[in-house]
DNA sequence: TGACGTACATAACAAACGTTTGGTACGTAC
DNA sequence: GTACGTACCAAACGTTTGTTATGTACGTCA
């Protein structure tokens, strides 16, 4: 019986076996009796805590976000293109962890397509992960490793693309993109990196 | 009443609405009901001719596929880079129709990442693209328009990755990518391309 | 003309869904 | 001790799901 104040933590909780539920089953099986089942519990406790089920899975991918803020704030060491592939690094399904978050995220894809409201902040999404690595490309331009002249933000969006491309690919996968192979095309990308924004010369 | 021999442009039919709802209201709002009504038909139909709904699925997958096959051997003109280009232009969704066809795709995720067979299915999507794809980089290796001692599979691998990654970001923020930024973003990449294996050098 | 299989529509089915309701246990306030 | 709000569980609600059963219209073959 949690204590008065616990109620946040509590909602934790909850947001918790969502997750769990989600990487598991993804979307499609995401139900209230699922994730009260998850956490050995009653669907009248979630409903205690959230008055809909469409407020449940907003809170839940709240909390998703803000693990992934977490996450990336500890890698805030390098600079420029060092910096850029250590954000990377974070994102590639290299462990269970990150495995569970990726599909976590595609699986939602589904719900955002359909759904203007939950597209719109996935879209959000996209744009504060660009902007979150927007920063270490223009290190990295002043540090000389990538061409001043060229749009930081076309760099930032050929990145991203690349690197959920190849989450998606590792996630269906995985006998043939075990972690070396992932960082190995990792590093082939960044490595051509230079040479693209040379059309603007 | 359709005439006998019939039955199987009757399956392509109802694949079709299939096709229609998936793009609009993605899996998650993939009903049998739903498929009925975007046809005018009852249920009754739908079960005269697919046995289940999984294998109901399965078809309107296989069609598309199949669509998409086509499509591609129309635009086996060019020859080496010109030609990989030409390839990754038809599937970015330039076009209301490449867009449909994308957002049933990454709404298919959901299900073939919770389910096995599903999931099998979409990793050799994968890698029949991937062959696809092959040859034209190949060919610009011949030709001199890619490095020759790369790997093949490396440089498909990454170019998949970008498109599909590009596909992704466009498909929730179509605003930021209409078809001239999409072109635009892969002209970049591609000029990248060359300097990609230089890791092996 | 009658028998028969195909091509559906209509309607019912049990199961599962999100949500609501009623009740119990318990800590806190007075 | 009584009153009260919080924290749940258990059960039921009406709806929607995939699937099945029943019935009917129609072309085909004998």
């Amino acid at each position: 019986m949690p204590a008065r104040g616990d109620h946040d933590a509590r909602r934790r909780e909850v947001s918790e076996a969502v997750w769990r539920v989600l990487a598991r089953d993804g979307f499609g099986g995401l139900t209230l009796r699922a994730v009260a089942a998850e956490m050995g519990a009653s669907t009248g406790l979630l409903t205690h805590y959230f008055p809909t089920k469409r407020a449940l899975v907003r809170h839940a991918l709240e909390i998703t976000q803000e693990r992934t803020v977490i996450r990336n704030r500890r890698a805030g060491v390098a600079d420029g293109l060092a910096a850029l592939r250590s954000a990377l690094l974070d994102v590639l399904p290299l462990t269970p962890r990150a495995t569970a978050m990726n599909r976590v995220w595609v699986s939602f894809w589904d719900a955002a397509l359909a759904d203007p409201e939950l597209g719109a902040s996935e879209a959000a999404r996209y744009a504060r992960w660009r902007a979150k690595l927007r920063p270490h490309v223009e290190a990295a331009q002043r540090l000389g490793e990538l061409p001043a002249k060229a749009d930081p933000d076309d760099i930032v969006t050929i990145t991203a693309a690349f690197t959920h491309g190849l989450v998606v690919q590792a996630l269906f996968d995985p006998d043939r993109f075990p972690p070396a192979r992932q960082t190995s095309l990792l590093e082939q990308f960044l490595a051509g990196l230079p040479t693209h924004p040379a059309i603007g010369d």
